[in-house]
DNA sequence: ATTATCTATAGATCTATAGATAATGC
DNA sequence: ATTATCTATAGATCTATAGATAATGC
C-alpha cells in the first residue's frame, strides 16, 4: 500500500507482471464479475467457470487470486458493507451534531449506496449462503451497522428530536426500510436513487414524527 | 378431488396405500421439509438427497411425487402468496368499507403471515432463483399484490384518509416495510408477530399522515 | 391394478490441486 | 525470480431415469 516511493511515471498504477501480452486480470475486474453473478443467479448456482469465463481466463486461473469460492463473497460482503460502517462510525464519533440529521444523512448515504452502481450489489446480503459462520465478519459488521441506528435514534430522542414508543424496533423497522431498497429494485430496475432517497427521508422523518 | 360420495368411514383422508407397512409420505411433507431447507441453504444449495433424506425416503423416490426440483420450488412460492392475494382480492372486491381500514388489514395479514410459523417462509421469496422465468407465475403473484397494496392506497387518498406525495412510490415502500419483516426475521428470529404488525400499523398511520 | 417405494446407474457437472510455462522486472 | 496464466485431471457430487418390487384396495 505504501508506493510513496514508486511514483516515478505518470502513472501509479501497480507495477505487474503482463503475461501473454495481455494486462493481468486482477482481483477487482474478478470480483466485479462474481458480484454480478451472485447477485443475478446467486452464490451456489453461480459456477467458477462462468466466474473466470466473464474475465476470459481459464477456470483454475482464479485459485492464483482466491483460495476458494467463498473468499469472493467474503471479499464482497465485507467491502459492500465497509463505506456504510465507516460512516456510521464517523458519524457516531461527533457528538456536536443534530443526531436527528446524522440519523438521516446515514440513512441517504445507505440507501444511495445500495440504490446506485450497475448491479443490485446489496442484494448480496440477501443471499442464503451469508448467514453462514464463515461470513461471520459481515454478520458483525451488519449489525454494527443497526447499532448506530438505534445509538443516533436514541440521540434523536434525548435531543427532542423525535418522539417514537420503542427505539430499538423504530431503528430495526428504520433498518429493514433502507434495505427494502434491495427489493424494490430488483422489482423495478430503474429506479432513481435521489428520488427513493427522498422518499425514505420523508417516511422516517413521519415515523419519527419529526420536522426539520 | 370429487370425494363426496366417498365420506363412508369417519376420516374423510383420502385412501391411499401404504407400501411397506408405513404411511406414504405425501407431497405435504415433503413440501414442508423442502421449505426448511431452501430458507437455511437456498435453492441451488439443497440437494434432493437431503430433501428426501428429511422425509425418510430415497433420493429417487421423489420423482414419483415431482417432476424436478424446480417444481417444489414453484409449488411453495405459489402456495405461500395465495392467502395473501386471496385477502387483497377480498379486500379489493368490497367497496363499503374504510380503504385505510383495509390497507392496514391487508398489511397486518402479510406481516402475520411473514411472521408466524416455524421456519421464516417468507424468505423463499428472497432466493435469487425466483427471478427465473420459470417462477413467473408467482412473480405475477406478487406485482398483484403490490398493484393491490397501491390500489388501496388511492382509494385511501381519494376518500381523505391518507395524504402522501407519491402513491405508486409510497405503495411500494409500504410494501417493502411488510417484506422487511423477513429481514427482520432472519436477524432476530424471536420476533413476536403482534409486536411486529403493531409497530408497522403504527408507522404505516403516520407515513400516511393518517389516523382513526 | 395401483400406489409408493426401492436399487442401480448414466451422464453431467463442479471445485480444487498439481505441475508446466510464458511474459515480465530486476 | 516472480507473476499470472495454462493443461490435465482427481474426486466428489448431483439430478433424473429405468426397471424391479412390496403393500394395498378392488
Amino acid at each position: 500500500m505504501t508506493n510513496a516511493d514508486t511514483a516515478s511515471t505518470r502513472t501509479d498504477a501497480p507495477r505487474r507482471s503482463r503475461p501473454h501480452g495481455k494486462e493481468p486480470v486482477g482481483r477487482e475486474r474478478i470480483l466485479d464479475a462474481a458480484a454480478r453473478l451472485f447477485v443475478e443467479q446467486g452464490y451456489a448456482a453461480t459456477t467458477t467457470r462462468q466466474i473466470s469465463a466473464a474475465v476470459d481466463i481459464k477456470q483454475p486461473s482464479l485459485y492464483y487470486h482466491f483460495p476458494n469460492k467463498a473468499a469472493m463473497l467474503k471479499e464482497l460482503l465485507i467491502e459492500t458493507a465497509r463505506p456504510s460502517i465507516d460512516k456510521a462510525r464517523e458519524l457516531l464519533a461527533d457528538t456536536s451534531t443534530d443526531p436527528l440529521e446524522q440519523l438521516l444523512a446515514l440513512i441517504r448515504f445507505d440507501v444511495h449506496l445500495l440504490a446506485s452502481g450497475p448491479s443490485n450489489i446489496g442484494a448480496l446480503y440477501l443471499l442464503p449462503e451469508t448467514s453462514e459462520p464463515m461470513f461471520g465478519t459481515f454478520q458483525a459488521l451488519r449489525q454494527e451497522l443497526v447499532g448506530a441506528y438505534g445509538a443516533l435514534l436514541r440521540r434523536s430522542i434525548a435531543a427532542g428530536r423525535a418522539d417514537v414508543d420503542d427505539p430499538a424496533a423504530t431503528a430495526a423497522l428504520l433498518f429493514s426500510l433502507v434495505e427494502g431498497v434491495i427489493l424494490r429494485r430488483a422489482d423495478d430496475p430503474r429506479l432513481d436513487a435521489e428520488t427513493v432517497a427522498d422518499g425514505i427521508e420523508q417516511a422516517t422523518l413521519r415515523i419519527l414524527a419529526a420536522r426539520r
